[in-house]
DNA sequence: ATGGTCACG
DNA sequence: ACGTACGTGACCATT
């Protein structure tokens, strides 16, 4: 039996699962959604670790419950609703009928037994994770106790997980430290007041000068910051008895040994009795199932593997074949396959051996077979295992049906199957040809086939190569930074007479409007509003306000860039983003962990930035962008002979735009008549609105209005164009790009005011976002591609909407240099041209 | 968890 | 009369 344990925190997540999951009563009226829930959590666990050893543990003096609640000050606890209280002897009458061991003690709190059994356990050579809600435990993490923290999202349930070097990342703090963060910025949910004005970032500063309190009070008079300093001289015992509560015992007398949980057979018949009887059918299936099918599923896990897997694919015909790898630290590693014939396969790959023979085998196997298509959900995160077959010329021995689901419909918040990790394989399969179908049906499976899929393998190198960084001269950037914003800091509050935090609207905003009785305050739902638009008219009148102005600009640049950036650079000093294709609604991608789509370039104290985002040694940055992309669709795709003449007059479009709707020669616009020519332009981009236009150009209504009527009058296809897409998306419901992608628009149907115009604006929209999004996609299938026939070095590293990087082989570049731009330009054919301007350099600042 | 704010296209 | 320009993601404070 495998030495791995599973504890879990049993008050906190029958807590969760009862405010996760809708209220259920069985037939007499118990309730029983938390058993319900908490029931799921613990399958869901138990598959996804496979332990050989299992407790449960409880607070003995309930009923009170750790719920997030504001009751710091209070000091005292919500008492658990009565609907929640009586499912907890419930479930642990079904857990002894399940035989499963529950572990309480008197004097002790759940956090201290599990504490007290995970230290023990990983003492004795075990693997442990402990699944709890209360992110106390985290001080107990380490190499091999690994802290499961569930979390509702969208209805759906996700850990995260943590080991002792997670907890780092996430907390820059080893786990004991947990234990002087609490005890400087206290818990609400745990009663630990904590020292008054130091909440985690500034606990998090201290304990990463400090590490620990005792270090932190022989330290004191170091402290900079006077507020800070004066906090925790004052209140320094709090600290101290802070630490007391939030410290769990590891050393508590459970009288339980890791050898009495050792998992017996669960599903006995008394306890499917109970189950059935609460009415828990789903549940109830789950008991009457089990027997059979840990059965085949232990067979096909100890075969094998590689042996395995070569005879099921030896007789596999040509046709379809369903398959999942994953491999993360988090879930084990495993391969499933699905084929026509009938049967899903599990392969159990946590032996590295097996993985990597399975890996080959795999990988060997699809190569040869091109009679056969591959489906799975989720591709591109495959490709990240099976780098053997990472390459665009393999792109149509692959089908994705999350990529199919988001072109049926990309206004869904997620596209994962809902089918436990055997499953994926199965439902792939199965979904494959009624997906196809849809497809066909809705003109998008040549966007299907011909972009979306071989898009995955762009994005996958994008992932891969990511962008290299110099570390220490992000370090410099954000250590310029800090000592403005300190600098500053001083100057407001002095100002100000008080200090606060600026970071806080709330705070600044009664500071400004209240307190200075500056006018001009403009409320929101909250209080007033702080927002750069209201404060940068006060700011010519009031040098504070420009201060404040200024802070912002600097604390946002060091809180997300400077040191938001740093936690991503990885050992190959490389950032790796992620890129998403499934989450826009126009068909644009996305990018997170960290986001590269928004470093700063509009200020230069900002841009600046991009100078540390560098080539690697032999390598220099291309990079071309194309310019005005969205203005030539809309040229393109109204037909509006003026505008298209304009385009390909190849002058300054907006002064073209300002002279024609002006009535003035082209050498005459004014500035002034520029700026409003291209606001204009933008506005008919985002789909117009004579409102959106005023505020934008800070001029009435009537005076927006009034350009609109001039922008149509000279370009009149423009304004039949857009009054076709929204009448086509109030007819069929949707509007579409170019090349067939779709985008819903449901609140054309509204019968409120506010959404339907919101409908026209989207309706108006998203085919010119959403072509020129499927534009740059495919221009970066075509570099790819020829990147990869002309055998260079080169390759592509990021792409942020209209521009493409390229991180380029010094004796490569101009043969780079020509094939971006060629294949930018040549990605489609309008009745303009398509323009990309190109630009290089040895970092990203210069490249741009 | 949510809203405010602000970085990008 | 309604009360916003389109599309994203990250951080912070507040609940």
């Amino acid at each position: 039996m495998d030495k791995k344990l599973v504890l879990i925190d049993g008050n906190s997540i029958i807590n969760r699962a009862f405010y996760g999951i809708p209220m259920l009563t069985s037939q007499d009226g118990t309730h029983t959604n938390a058993v319900y829930g908490f029931l799921n959590i613990l399958f869901r666990i138990l598959e996804e670790e496979k332990p050989g050893y299992l407790a449960i543990a409880f607070d003995l003096k309930a009923p009170t419950f750790r719920h997030k609640m504001y009751d710091k000050y209070k000091g005292t606890r919500k008492p658990m609703p009565e609907e929640l209280k009586e499912q907890v002897p419930i479930l642990k009458e079904l857990l002894l009928k399940m035989n499963i061991r529950i572990v309480e003690k008197e004097g002790f709190e759940a956090d201290d037994i599990l504490g007290t059994l995970a230290k023990t356990a990983e003492k004795e050579g075990y693997e442990v994770a402990l699944v709890s809600g209360d992110r106390d435990l985290l001080q107990i993490a380490s190499d091999h106790i690994k802290i499961r923290i569930p979390k509702t999202r969208g209805g759906k349930t996700e850990i995260e997980d943590y080991y002792a070097k997670d907890v780092l990342a996430r907390y820059s703090l080893e786990p004991l430290q947990i234990i002087e963060l609490k005890a400087l910025m206290g818990d609400s949910s745990d009663n630990i007041p904590g020292v008054p004005k130091i909440g985690e970032k500034t606990a998090t500063e201290l304990l990463v000068t400090y590490h620990d309190i005792d270090n932190l009070k022989e330290h004191i008079d170091e402290i900079t910051r006077k507020s800070v300093k004066e906090a925790l001289k004052d209140n320094f015992d709090m600290a101290v008895l802070s630490k007391q509560l939030a410290t769990i015992c590891i050393t508590a007398d459970t009288g339980v040994t890791i050898e009495d949980t050792v998992i017996p057979d669960m599903f006995t018949a008394q306890a499917l009795e109970l189950v059935k009887k609460l009415g828990l059918k789903q549940i109830a299936k789950r008991f009457e199932e089990a027997g059979t099918r840990a059965e085949t599923v232990e067979t096909k896990a100890v075969a094998a593997a590689a042996d395995t897997l070569n005879d099921l694919l030896g007789s596999v015909s040509a046709g379809n074949v369903g398959f999942y790898i994953y491999a993360g630290d988090k879930e084990g590693c495993g391969l499933s396959l699905c084929i026509e014939e009938g049967g899903t396969f599990c392969f159990d790959l946590s032996d590295k051996k097996d993985m990597e023979l399975v890996i080959e085998g795999f990988t060997d196997f699809v190569t040869k077979r091109s009679d056969i298509r591959f489906i799975t959900f989720g591709l591109k995160e495959q490709l990240h295992i099976l780098t053997g077959l990472a390459d665009i010329s393999f792109c149509d021995r692959f089908a994705d049906i999350e990529i199919a689901d988001y072109l049926i419909n990309p206004l869904l918040k997620d596209y994962a199957p809902d089918a436990g990790r055997e499953a994926v394989a199965y439902a792939a399969l199965k979904a494959y040809p009624d997906r196809m179908e849809k497809l066909k049906e809705m003109g998008m499976y040549e966007l299907f086939e011909t972009v979306e899929m071989p898009l995955i393998f762009c994005l996958y190198e994008m992932e891969k190569w990511g962008m290299l960084v110099k570390p220490g001269a992000l370090k410099e950037y954000g250590e310029r930074l800090s000592v403005q914003i300190d600098e500053l800091e001083k100057s407001i509050h002095k100002e100000a007479g008080e200090d606060f935090n600026i970071n806080s609207p709330k705070q600044l905003g009664d500071i400004l409007f209240e307190r200075m009785k500056i006018p001009g305050g403009k409320k929101n739902k909250t209080g007033y509003s702080t927002s750069a638009e209201v404060l940068e008219k006060l700011a010519p009148d009031y040098p504070f306000v420009a201060d404040i102005l200024k802070y912002r600009g600097l604390a946002k640049l060091k809180s997300t860039y400077a040191d938001g950036l740093y936690p991503y650079i990885g050992e190959d000093n490389r950032i790796h983003s992620t890129f998403h294709q499934t989450i826009t609604a126009t068909g644009r991608l996305s990018s997170s962990d960290p986001n590269l789509q928004n470093i700063p370039v509009r200020m230069e104290q900002g841009r600046l930035i991009r100078k540390i985002f560098v080539p690697a040694d032999g390598f220099t940055f291309v990079d071309a962008d194309y310019s005005q992309i969205e203005l030539r669709i809309m040229a393109h795709m109204s037909g509006d002979e003026k505008l298209i003449e304009a385009y390909n007059s190849e002058a300054d479009i907006h002064r073209i735009t300002a002279s024609e709707v002006f009535h003035v020669p082209f050498d005459e616009v004014t500035p002034q008549q520029r700026r409003n020519a291209k606001a204009v332009n933008f506005g008919i981009i985002y789909g117009i609105s004579s409102f959106g236009l005023s505020q934008d150009l800070s001029i009435s209504v009537k005076e927006a209005k009034s350009y609109i009527a001039k922008y149509f009058e000279t370009y009149p296809k423009v304004k039949e164009f857009v009054d076709s897409l929204v009448k086509g998306a109030k007819e069929k419901g949707y509007v579409t790009t170019m090349f067939g992608r779709r985008r819903p628009v449901p609140e054309l149907t509204s019968g409120n005011f506010m959404q339907r115009s919101f409908g026209e604006r989207v309706a108006m929209n998203a085919p010119i976002q959403g072509t020129a999004a499927d534009i740059m996609k495919i221009a970066m299938i075509r570099v790819l591609r020829r990147l990869k026939a002309e055998g260079l070095k080169s390759r592509m590293i990021l792409q942020v909407h209209d521009e493409l990087l390229i991180e380029t082989a010094i004796d490569e570049k101009d043969k780079v240099s020509a094939l971006l731009v060629e294949e930018m330009e040549a990605a489609a054919q309008l009745s303009v041209r398509l323009e990309a301007q190109m630009s290089s350099g040895d970092d990203w600042y210069e490249a741009k």
